[in-house]
DNA sequence: CTATGATTCATACGTTCGTTTTAATCATAG
DNA sequence: CTATGATTAAAACGAACGTATGAATCATAG
């Protein structure tokens, strides 16, 4: 068997796509672009990934596969040395939001270029490509959020929920945005270079979700008279 | 001059791209799904709109306008009647981002519907309407930020900056994914009718974003042993 | 060296896209 | 009632899209 041109192949285009795929859009970027970039004939994706779906659905499982499976690497070896006792909040949104960003410092693994192509896909309208997201999030998902049950047992598990889709919108906007929403902040911030800022980003976007996720409970206006 | 007509055919128009960009996101909407669900020809939209980018730019200015003009009078309210003295972080919050989610109560202004568009739209990798949105927000964020920096003096305004991003995010994915993330969260919450859960969402949005805001600064790694 | 299967290539297919054109229809002013 | 300008309607445009086809080219097994 003659892989040897093939799997160059494959990557190069698999790169190419990430790359489109994070600047324009799924829809946004044509086949020809892909293999233009890539240096590959127009046929090769259809020959090696059969459709432009299946294309982004491999783009995602590179790098998704990855992602997760050190996400339970990292919580089974915290829930190990806990014990049975529950961990601290800290601890599980290091595990389920450091992990990913770290994961930008890797360029192997994708670097910061597939953090935002999948902070930006978390939100894109596709009906394929979120539920492809879904799946291949719910596993994890569900274990991070029952070890956040445990370790916030006097909060209500709905407020859990909701505040971890907070976490993940403020997460997808520090990755997707970080040049995104320079136009719309205008920053005027002392320029850090990229590596430096990233550095910096991780233990930011932590303060910041921590403080949200333990913030007082709200107050709804009805708790009292409730109507229903 | 005849505008009765052209009045109605303008607004179905709208509403029906508003409605369909939210679904399948501006390049996932074409021409002919829009005038489909408008019930109007295919070429009323060139005609009344000049283009498929003019159309879009129209759907958010219909409802930023008076976003961004609401939030003026709200924060020119709160200064003068401090007169002077720093506001309060939660009075900001709740003029930027309280006045926004507000907005979906109010059918007449878009409800529910522009404020899912306009929380993908962010994240929204077509380069004109990122353009677009930065210039239309740009004079109030940059309102804001400086509100934000005169109450909170100890804060450097690099972090203050950033955690207003961490902000915009976390409000866009309670709004975006009021449904789009269900299948990546699963929910398994006791269900709440829309209206309640909007009700709801402010409050709980609202104490997580301050909770944020108000979090210890982080700590870097490098902050003794500076290398450069 | 030749045969074989994997891969690459140029090219074309059928659709759908946003836009344009030309004619029909409407509301209203004179 | 008729003329006029605004709006709607039907049809077509060229371009770009994702995909499919069949021949050329490659690496390797026998």
């Amino acid at each position: 068997m003659a892989e040897a041109r093939s799997v160059d192949t494959r990557e190069r285009i698999l790169d190419a796509a990430e790359h489109l795929f994070m600047a324009h859009g799924y829809e946004g970027t044509s086949m020809r672009q892909i293999t233009g970039e890539a240096g590959v004939n127009l046929a090769a994706v259809n020959y090696h990934f059969g459709s432009k779906e299946s294309l982004m659905q491999e783009v995602f499982r590179r790098r998704l596969d990855w992602l997760n499976e050190e996400r339970m690497r990292v919580l089974n070896a915290m829930e190990a040395e806990a014990a049975g006792k529950p961990l601290k909040p800290s601890q599980i949104v290091d595990g389920f939001f450091g992990t990913l960003l770290r994961m930008a410092g890797d360029e192997k693994r994708g670097g910061v270029t597939f953090l935002r192509l999948l902070g930006r896909t978390l939100t894109e309208p596709s009906e394929f490509i979120r539920a492809f997201l879904a799946h291949e999030y719910k596993v994890v998902m569900d274990r991070y959020k029952e070890a956040l049950f445990k370790a916030l047992p006097e909060v209500p598990k709905a407020e859990i929920v909701w505040r971890f889709h907070f976490m993940l919108g403020a997460t997808s906007y520090a990755i997707a945005g970080t040049d995104a929403l320079r136009l719309v902040t205008d920053w005027q911030i002392e320029e850090e270079d990229s590596t430096d800022r990233l550095d910096r980003l991780v233990p930011r976007l932590m303060s910041f979700l921590l403080g949200g996720l333990r913030s007082p409970l709200p107050q709804f206006s009805d708790a009292v008279a409730d109507s229903k």
